[in-house]
RNA sequence: GGGCUCAUAGCUCAGCUGGUUAGAGCGUUGCGUUGACAUCGCAAAGGCCAGAGGUUCAAGUCCUCUUGGGCCCACCA
């Protein structure tokens, strides 16, 4: 007991405590009638993934939630889990191999996935065990990952159902495609970055009659002077693409170009004729207001190239080479190629001028690379059907967001959503149910040199099935082959809630392991149970990604929303604003935080800094004031704990309350802690973490450390004080579990069963073995009729009274180790009677060796210098050399108190102002000019005694 | 092009539906080894709340515009 140290060394304490909680099962949550679900599913880390600080503030959030809503009394539930993370996943095991000298058509594709399962049985769980370091109370016996058996399942079954509502289809469309990682990804997996490029202006020359115009095609020949109709001149970004062009595009109004509308182009380079063709489409103010149009390589080109029935001519292949059609540029990297052709254009005089341009294209999310728009045979999910029930959901507040401002967001993606391309040309992942009759279908890829391409794609021979059909209904053939596609990532993810919690197999866990033996009140399934879940917690940049598909899939697949609130944190960043990333350089490492400061403490920091929606700023030094706080709890503690009498007993407060037993000092602080409490649950259920801390930061530091411990130490061993100190600090500690579980329980422990026998107070460095824990002890409850706002007014005076005197010392230059007299005068008996009642403790606080209270300030000769606030407070000032220093201050605030005074009087003389303003307000102020007034008498007598 | 967001003390930020003398942490300056804590205590200095208009009895807070950061979305050849 008394070898407490005095500094609190969370490494130990930490890990000593997570397996405590975890050993005994206390994070696991079960569905039962008695008690109110609440349950939130974590935001699966991939696999690949290790804790930054984005995961330490997401994850902490949750845990405060839950640890809050257990102690709370309810079924918490948090179910944690992993996500495949397919693109990532193999991104990284395909580097891993690399480092062996091997591809992955190397090894084949089983022999590779075997590898990525090995992979993920070696390093997959490296970011759970983090989190457990964070201090996640995670349901673990629930973890889920997401290429689970059972998950896979849901999967599956999902794409079945959408397939059998036609909401499936396959077609060949412009997708973006990562040359890098060579395969298709969905917009929300390309997103657009600012790329500084060229504007290339090309000359395009024209058919004249029947006859090509020759010049420019054969490089003896330089271009002859031109007039202005023998050529247009197109502007693109990308010329490389103009060897896939099929015609010229303008606009039908535009007057610089009616009369060319039908006539045949040279397509320089490759000398293929191609149409000028109208569509209303062309921008006359862009470039030349005359577009070539490459309906193989742009999304726009591909719409017009449907429209005007144009060729499709590919040029590129899947690794961003140029192909066949690319003529002498074949093989060529797309960016070389670019080089080249500018070059050819420049020799032939068809490149009229660059000018560089700013533009914006879509860039892969998991490597960077530019994304090239890639006409592929693709599966795709039409989603404007299942966005029906999301956006009404949301709109009429269903499922609400925090903050509000991302509804709208939400709202403005899902209104404009876009059929999502699930299929991705990645070996790990989920492989699509689709099977193929090869005697049914006649199922031709796109090769690279189809020019024309068969637009509709109907499923004939098509077989989406739950397992894998022996025969073909269709015509009984066994030559049937699975699709080589695996589905999106985020396909599986969105599935997320149900599918954490059982669907499709709507059966609950708990019922088969314990059968309910009442028919009455039989135990309700996980999902009818836990399913809406609560709330979710989540980044702004997966919105789109993963809470609106969420939303969809909970209505499309349950009838029912997935979550009642999403709370979107803000984004970690650097002190200079960058967001955190290892490619930057700027990351803080939560481990290394941990190591140095303690969990506790990075989490403290974190959530004091996150205010609700704000991005979040952090540098190293951030975290010294978690880690102060700790030591702050931990030393407050160890002084209680030192001075506990282990001989009284821990009675009931609220026997002694009613019985209006206690002193005002400890009313007080049981008032104040009430206050705090209630404050903090206004704070958590609105989601304000930075406010719930902060309100309990400055209470356990400001009050309950610097006021009640200062001033009970004049008698410690009184037994009520003992009692409350207790039980303040007892409160205190629950209040704080959610935000620092690790001190709290550490310390908690170690208050034992004080006051009652016998006492149980758990050796330093072990686990006790039966004890009870913190974290399923209740919340404390908001005792109303404790908080009391008379006592608090009552000890301002008294805090009043002695911070008064402590500046007057400080400005004085009286040192505190000088015992001084000192007198108050105040009118107020009342007020008097209470000095009088405190004076112990103000005698203490403000180091005086003599208090005198009086009723009326007389004027004594210069030994005296004073302060009035509404009182006087009277210090003798013989001997003291900084008086002439305190007069001028004097004089400052007398300045300032008549300007005051002038401000007040200035308002309170608008009529306007006594007419409108409430009659509160105006007492109010009527109040404080008097008091003003008041002070300003005071202060003037104290300036005259002084002269 | 559309939308969001921020601008408050030297630094990083709080400030809920408009109503005391605008707060905190860090930093700075004094003083301090007082029965837990120097990862501490006491005190102090420091703000025309980005700028300009407007609404109101009353604006850091609401509205409009301007300036300057950050972010997101868009079929910006």
């Amino acid at each position: 007991m008394n070898e407490i140290p005095a500094r609190y060394n969370p490494k130990e304490a930490e890990d000593r405590w997570y397996q405590f909680w975890e050993e005994r099962g206390l994070f696991s949550a079960q569905a039962g009638p008695a008690k109110k679900p609440f349950c939130i599913v974590i935001p699966p880390p991939n696999v690949t993934g290790i804790l930054h600080m984005g995961h330490a503030l997401n994850n902490t959030i949750q845990d405060i939630l839950i640890r809050y809503h257990r102690m709370l009394g309810c079924a918490a539930l948090w179910i944690p889990g992993t996500d495949h993370a397919g693109i990532a996943t193999q991104n990284v095991v395909e580097k891993a191999l690399a480092k062996e000298k091997l591809r992955r058509q190397d090894l084949g594709r089983e022999k590779f996935i075997e590898r990525v399962w090995q992979w993920r049985e070696q390093y997959g769980s490296t970011i759970i065990k983090q989190l457990k370091k964070l201090g996640a109370s995670c349901d673990w016996s629930r973890a889920r990952f997401t290429m689970d058996e059972e998950y896979s399942k849901a999967v599956v079954e999902v794409f079945i159902r959408l397939f059998e509502l036609g909401l499936i289809y396959r077609g060949t469309y412009i997708i973006n495609w990562c040359p890098r990682c060579q395969t298709a990804l969905s917009d929300e997996e390309a997103p657009h970055r600012e790329l500084k490029g060229n504007l290339y202006y090309i000359k395009y020359p024209l058919v004249v009659g029947h006859v090509s115009c020759v010049f420019g095609l054969t490089k003896t020949r330089g271009p002859r002077p031109t007039a202005h109709d023998e050529y247009i001149v197109v502007a693109t970004t990308r010329p490389e693409t103009m060897l896939g062009d099929t015609a010229v595009a303008v606009n039908p109004k535009d007057k610089r170009y009616k009369h060319f509308i039908g006539r045949t182009l040279i397509l320089p380079l490759v000398n293929r004729e191609i149409k000028i063709i109208a569509d209303n489409m062309v921008d006359m103010e862009f470039g030349t207001g005359a577009v070539k149009v490459t309906p193989a390589h742009d999304p726009n080109d591909y719409g017009l190239g449907k429209k005007h029935g144009l060729e499709f001519i590919k040029v590129m292949r899947p690794d961003g080479r140029m192909n066949e059609n690319a003529a002498d540029y074949k093989d060529m990297d797309r960016f070389e190629a670019r080089e080249v052709i500018l070059e050819d254009l420049k020799e032939k005089g068809l490149l009229e001028k660059v000018q560089p341009h700013q533009l914006s294209a879509g860039h892969c999310y998991r490597c960077h690379t530019l994304i090239e728009p890639y006409l592929s045979k693709q599966w795709f999910v039409k989603m404007k059907p299942l966005a029906g029930p999301a956006i009404e959901a949301v709109k009429k507040g269903k499922i609400k967001f925090y903050p509000k401002r991302w509804t709208k967001v939400y709202l403005n993606w899902m209104e404009n959503i876009q059929d999502w391309c699930i299929s991705r040309q990645i070996w790990w992942g989920h492989r699509l149910p689709v099977y193929y009759c090869k005697n049914c279908i006649s199922h031709i890829d796109i090769k690279d040199n189809d020019k024309r391409l068969a637009i509709s794609d109907k499923p004939k021979g098509v077989i989406a099935s739950r397992t894998r059909p022996e025969k073909c209904p269709v015509c009984g053939s066994s030559d049937i082959y699975q699709d080589e596609d695996v589905l999106d990532t985020w396909f599986s993810s969105w599935l997320w809630p149900f599918a954490t919690l059982g669907w499709p197999n709507i059966g609950s866990r708990i019922d088969k392991i314990h059968p309910s033996p009442s028919t009455l009140h039989p135990s309700p399934s996980d999902i009818e149970y836990f399913y809406p879940t609560s709330v979710l917690v989540t980044a702004p940049e997966i919105i789109f990604f993963w809470v609106a598909r969420m939303i969809m899939a909970g209505f499309a697949f349950i009838g029912k929303k997935p979550f009642r609130d999403v709370y979107i944190h803000g984004t970690v960043r650097d002190i200079e604003g960058k967001k955190m990333s290892k490619s930057l350089g700027n990351i803080i490492d939560p481990l290394e935080i941990i190591a140095e400061y303690g969990a506790d403490a990075l989490r403290f920091s974190l959530v004091s800094l996150t205010a609700q929606g704000q991005d979040v700023y952090l540098s190293k030094e951030r975290f010294e004031q978690g880690r102060n706080f700790a030591n702050k709890i931990w030393n407050a503690s160890r002084f209680i704990l030192m001075n506990l009498d282990p001989g009284y007993k821990n009675e009931d407060l609220s026997v002694f309350f009613s019985k209006n037993k206690l002193s005002r000092i400890n009313r007080w602080i049981l008032s104040r802690f009430y206050a705090a409490l209630k404050e903090v649950n206004r704070s958590l259920g609105a989601y304000k973490f930075n406010e719930a801390a902060n309100l309990l930061y400055s209470f356990f530091w400001h009050e309950f450390c610097d006021w009640y411990l200062e001033m009970i130490k004049v008698d410690l061993k009184n037994s009520e004080n003992q009692l409350v100190m207790y039980k303040a600090l007892e409160k205190s500690l629950r209040a704080l579990h959610p935000l620092m579980p690790f001190i709290t329980e550490e310390i908690w422990q170690r208050l034992g069963s004080w006051g009652q026998s016998p006492p149980v107070f758990p050796q330093e460095g072990t686990v006790p073995p039966k004890l009870r824990s913190i974290m399923t002890e209740p919340w404390p409850h908001v005792q109303e009729q404790i908080i009391d706002k008379e006592v608090e007014k009552e000890m301002c005076l008294v805090f009043d009274v002695i911070t008064l005197v402590r500046n007057m010392r400080s400005e004085l230059g009286i040192p505190l180790q000088a015992d001084i007299p000192v007198r108050v005068c105040l009118a107020s008996r009342q007020k008097r009677g209470l000095l009088e009642a405190m004076s112990g403790q103000i005698k203490t606080l403000a180091k005086l060796n003599e208090l005198r209270i009086e009723e009326h300030y007389a004027r004594q000769e210069h030994e005296y210098a004073a302060i009035a606030l509404g009182l006087h407070v009277v210090i003798p000032l013989a001997g003291v050399n900084g008086a002439g220093q305190y007069k001028e201050k004097l004089t400052g605030r007398i300045k300032e108190t008549i300007s005051a005074i002038k401000a007040k009087e200035a308002v309170l003389a608008k009529t306007d102002f006594i007419r409108r303003a409430p009659a509160e307000i105006v007492e109010n102020e009527k109040a404080k000019l008097k008091e003003l007034k008041n002070t300003l008498s005071k202060l003037k007598a104290v300036e005259d005694a002084l002269k």
